[in-house]
DNA sequence: CTCGCAAAAGTTATTTCATTGCAAAAACCT
DNA sequence: AGGTTTTTGCAATGAAATAACTTTTGCGAG
């Protein structure tokens, strides 16, 4: 099943900096102000903690599981607890400024802002581990027209693939 | 998250059999025989254990975790190990007989044969805890032209959606 | 400022899901 | 039967997520 999140970790310290994350830390900053302004607008708090694991998230742009950004947070302060990474993530998710990503059981940072009736994939890199979040009035659609014909009302959509990022295939 | 396995069966005994479940036993039946008829041609063994995890898995169309399947195999034996329950669980996802719904963490049997490279999407209706299994030449080919124009080589593919289904919106 | 409340974070333990490693048994093939 | 491969048994462990309860912090009303 699903990669485990040490896997991760080491598949990623082996691969450097992948195209996917460049030019992530102005990014990084910039999604964080907007982060900030968002929960300002929302009249909820962006604390320390949830505004660390949400940098974290932002500048890594890889899926991290709970027990990753646990770790991640260590340096400098004691050992943050599963469960406050964890409503770390509720937090943000609610927010619509993180993401589960199901079939790594691992979150990642949403750039896009939420905009909940569409229909986002995420698409997975097994190589790099790289995610991309796509978006098109054509998937919308004809999820919409599915769900429609099915008379399903649907309430949370997960659309995830995995395979060979673009830029892994060419430098295969 | 996800519904835990002890929650999902005490939601099935309070429901009862559901619109989803109606002339199972006669469908399981078919489906098993194709089964046997499916390993035969892929030259591998359908063993008691296997059998035993795909029929219930048949009969219950619900999700279930592996922990349940444990637990429902029990009755006129001893306990099965999970381990045991999952290597059945990996050969009949192999096999394309049975799937795994990411979000829920529990596993569903197939009923229309896999055809690998078609998108399939499963409909989790989380009153009722059916899950219908769609697919649809408009989704495939959607879900294809957004992957080619990413230039992404899909592997695998997760398309679950969890909400309400058609006859428990009827029943509200 | 201080009291009181509610939200957030800390602490400890537990539950749920999944895997590893090795031994025994069963099925298959000469 | 003898040797090989596949499957299952068994015990322990790892990984992900949650539970229950306490303490701390932020913030407004008095
Ligand atoms: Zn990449
Ligand atoms: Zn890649
Ligand atoms: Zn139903
Ligand atoms: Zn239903």
């Amino acid at each position: 099943m699903a990669r485990t999140a040490a896997e991760r970790l080491q598949h990623e310290a082996s691969q450097g900096s992948c195209a996917h994350a460049v030019r992530q830390e102005e990014k990084a900053a910039r999604a964080l102000a907007q982060a900030e302004a968002i929960c300002r607008a929302h009249g909820v708090r962006l604390t320390p903690i949830r505004r660390k694991v949400l940098e974290t998230l932002y500048t890594t742009h890889k899926p991290l599981g709970a027990y990753d950004l646990a770790e991640a947070l260590e340096p400098g302060g004691r050992r943050i607890a599963p469960i406050t990474v964890y409503r770390a993530l509720d937090f943000l998710i609610e927010q619509g400024l993180a993401h589960r990503l199901a079939s790594q059981n691992a979150y990642i940072a949403t750039f896009q802002g939420d905009s909940s009736h569409e229909a986002t994939a995420f698409l997975i890199c097994e190589e790099c581990g790289g995610v991309d979040e796509v978006t098109s009035s054509a998937l919308t659609e004809t999820m919409a027209n599915l769900l429609n014909a099915e008379g399903f009302r649907a309430h949370t959509k997960v659309l995830e693939v995995t395979g060979r990022c673009a830029h892994c295939q060419d430098a295969h």
